[in-house]
DNA sequence: GTAATTATTTGTAATGATTACACATTTGTA
DNA sequence: TACAAATGTGTAATCATTACAAATAATTAC
């Protein structure tokens, strides 16, 4: 997904283009900052002054049944979205707020007893702390 | 904690007893079901017919001040206390709602290049999909 | 190319778990 | 027993998310 062409990419993950959709793809691919809706929302409606809550929303929940986005439930209250579907874990700095990626050696679903026999369709790994600027703060 | 003096076992722990803490303590030390705050509600308010939710929320609060709890956030929209305070993994069934406890070889903190410099408080691994049960009914 | 159909977007209203708050009750203490 | 402090209660507010119906845009059939 290189260059520009996100109304391409929707188009070849099988999702119809609009320009809200594509600038949202856009914001997601650029700023990798998981953000909640409401960032996304409050980022784009400048640019997009029809923008609606409600679009967003529904385009986020599409793309998370296409997968292209992982929602990420750290805290009560906010879902937060990642582009990276990839299993890694995340660490949310109590202090900054900021989502942290890190790679999680998936120990995967081999060798955990109390788990045979289950379907594992999801796994999340998620920190919290301070992150290394807010504890140099300090 | 054995036998069912958990007025006893409130104070040992610094906490004031109440009827409404004992109740709610003994709730969560024999039903190991990582409840909400609605479920204990649900559960309570025939015994304690004046029980208010307010208070089985101010209770969890301060079980979590005390490090009796646990709380678990999985789904959005619904916070879960586990009284097992100790690091370990989270399975939800998305089929029948049940939370099941695995033991989860914690690879620490060390180890993760990313997280160098950071200061980890909490560790939170949870999977999702089907357990063995609901996974046999299909 | 135009009308008809379908998909997408929008704004407002509803939802529901949690929190705020003010008042009532209970408990501990002098 | 009386007073002060802590605890519990019920109602109202909050706020992210969802439901829904109307408006707009895009696609298809002719």
């Amino acid at each position: 997904m290189l260059g520009t062409d996100f109304f391409m990419e929707l188009s070849n993950r099988g999702i119809q283009p609009s320009i809200q959709r594509a600038k949202i793809l856009e914001f997601l691919w650029k700023e990798r900052i998981h953000p909640t809706a409401d960032d996304i929302f409050d980022h784009l409606h400048h640019e997009i002054p029809t923008l609606s809550r409600t679009t967003v929303y529904n385009t986020v929940k599409l793309f998370t049944e296409h997968n292209i986005l992982q929602p990420l439930v750290i805290e009560d209250k906010e879902i937060r979205y990642d582009i990276d579907t990839s299993l890694h874990g995340h660490f949310k700095c109590e202090s900054c707020g900021n989502i942290f990626d890190f790679k999680a050696d998936n120990e995967g679903s081999a060798g955990i007893r109390e788990l045979e026999g289950f379907q594992i369709r999801e796994r999340h790994i998620y920190f919290k702390g301070l992150c290394s600027s807010c504890s140099n703060l300090k």
